[in-house]
DNA sequence: GTGAAAGCGCTAACAG
DNA sequence: CTGTTAGCGCTTTCAC
């Protein structure tokens, strides 16, 4: 390579990566002996050598959906900036996937992970294995079982603490939570919404309290119809989800009854709330910030020696008031 | 590592990469021993020795539009399948970003590139430094100006000469076509509406050929607002892109046109054209299996000795109706 | 069948 | 300030 320019390869080594000292003419002949035969600094050798992979991996279910795309882009755009490269690995939530991708990830010598995944096993061995190999783990938006060197989640409390508290501030008093099964983010939104009921020292109609199996929009559509065709209806509503608040326009609009007039309705998530009909009031969540601030950790672990205690970064979620909620007339 | 059980690093390679020749005992020696030190087998050093990489490139705009986020998803799960790792440039149009990425990829010795971005020069200069260094590179609905070894497309013709007859077959005569300057996905959606009308023996008006700054649902909404401040109005539109339709769709509400009652209307992607009131009609694009194909062809390239020529995977793409459109009454 | 040895392209001591 | 040298962990001739 370039030591036909005359000096020896430790040389061309240091004035390449500017480090140690070197004289800047011979800096010069290096750099043009360099741009003469197009040399190409190769990483693969570098990252041998140093065994410093420059690799991140990112396990997340599923790319396609924009909710963990926006937190890969967040990922990307820091790792870009620090010269990292990322691995992303659609497990689709599934066990055997899981696995592969984790054996992949151990034999790129990746210096960290982040997950965006629910609980499974094979993570949790997965957490085990690179925690003894020291590689930092970072959990965002993803399963608190596992252990995690540090996580960043959004304040799920307060975001819904607002969505309700606007609710009950246009006067609804029945209003109907639309929670799912066995999450631990559903529980942290309706402990907000509790406590704004509270508040306003508005009990809470245990027939309004709906529990979907999952976040999709077909279980939103069940539930919704289940709880249209009781004699009591809400006036407002929250879905814990975009997808469940979908769910609900649908069977809404096949009942007839009106959003806003005969129901406010408010959604969690904000992906294409702005496009719906009407445009959907919703708690956004920041999920690019997530994804800068997951890489951040990340990086931060990856670059200091002494090991600090776990840390958290909790990211403020916010409401957005579009044209699916009303004042009670 | 794993020569701690009693053979050669030579014969250890060679039975875990379980090629050559190796007495079957020896080789359930070498496995014994890999299990027991916990090997990971180190694919950087890999890499190094036979320097191949297995790594690919992927230039798009952003991962954040779902349309070229599924894209990726094609492009990864045959990655994974073929063991190769996929790295991920967001160039955001921008040149300045497409060079750092270029020049990136140079430095991981990637052994081939995919593409989905509109042309640059940075871009054009890339193609002949790839093509020079025998790397292959990929159009997947990205610019056709560039010199790509082969490249997938949609057949935007037909898809669009479907959507215009559909609406032709509805009884429809007054046809507005929402296009997109420069742009040659536009001329060629263009030319399928075209070829559908005159086989109806349909007259274009040209008051009702619009031509819009770019795909945005601002741009649609402006030239909604336009065409429908006209005393002559479409009884039908197809617009070019799912976010023109958006745009579309905004004005007409506002001017207290309905669709479908006033106004037909189709767009293409279909990307949540499902979930939009009411669910659009629309083209659909196969973007999932247009970011397999583009993977395959690469792959086949990587693989194959002789340069055989360009080829070219054209995609179809198929009208769904749903209920944006409807007969002229 | 298996081992010895070279070398992929780089960096990091260590000498000078 | 610069050159020599060793070696990161693997594959791959070439001998034995």
């Amino acid at each position: 390579m370039a030591r036909e320019a005359g000096v020896s390869v430790a040389t061309a080594s240091r004035a390449l990566a500017r480090y140690g000292y070197v004289k800047e003419e011979t800096r010069e002949k290096v750099l043009a002996a360099a741009k003469k035969l197009n040399y190409q600094y190769n990483v693969v050798a570098k990252n041998l050598r140093t065994s410093k992979t420059t690799t991140i991996g990112y396990l997340l279910p599923d790319i396609t959906n924009p909710f963990y795309s926006r937190i890969v882009r967040g990922i990307q755009d820091v790792a870009f900036e620090e010269e990292y490269n990322v691995i992303i690995c659609n497990n689709d939530n599934d066990i055997i996937k899981t696995e592969r991708f984790v054996k992949m990830l151990l034999r790129h010598r990746v210096e960290g992970i982040i997950y965006s995944t629910p609980y499974n096993q094979v993570l949790n061995d997965m957490c085990d294995t690179f925690k003894k190999q020291e590689i930092p783990v970072i959990n965002c938006y993803g399963s608190t079982r596992l252990c995690a060197s540090d996580v960043v989640t959004g304040d799920a409390e307060k975001g819904c603490y607002q969505a309700a508290r606007h609710l009950l501030e246009l006067g609804h008093r029945r209003i109907a939570i639309l929670r799912v099964k066995e999450s631990g983010v559903s529980n942290r939104r309706f402990e907000g919404c509790r406590k704004a009921l509270e508040d306003f020292g508005v009990e809470i109609d245990p027939r309004f309290l709906v529990d979907a199996e999952d976040f999709s929009q077909e279980s939103g559509y069940l539930q919704a119809k289940i709880l249209f065709s009781s004699p009591q209806k809400p006036t407002a509503l929250i879905a814990f989800s975009e997808q469940l608040a979908i769910g609900v326009l649908k069977a809404a609009r096949e009942d007839g009854i009106k959003v806003p007039e005969d129901l406010s309705l408010v959604g969690v998530d904000d992906i294409i709330a702005e496009l719906l009909e009407p445009p959907l009031t919703s708690v956004v969540i920041p999920t690019y910030e997530a994804g800068r601030a997951a890489a951040s950790l990340l990086f931060s672990r990856i670059k200091e020696e002494n090991s600090s205690p776990p840390r958290e970064v909790v990211l403020e979620e916010k409401l957005v008031v579009r044209k699916s909620t009303r004042g009670r007339v």
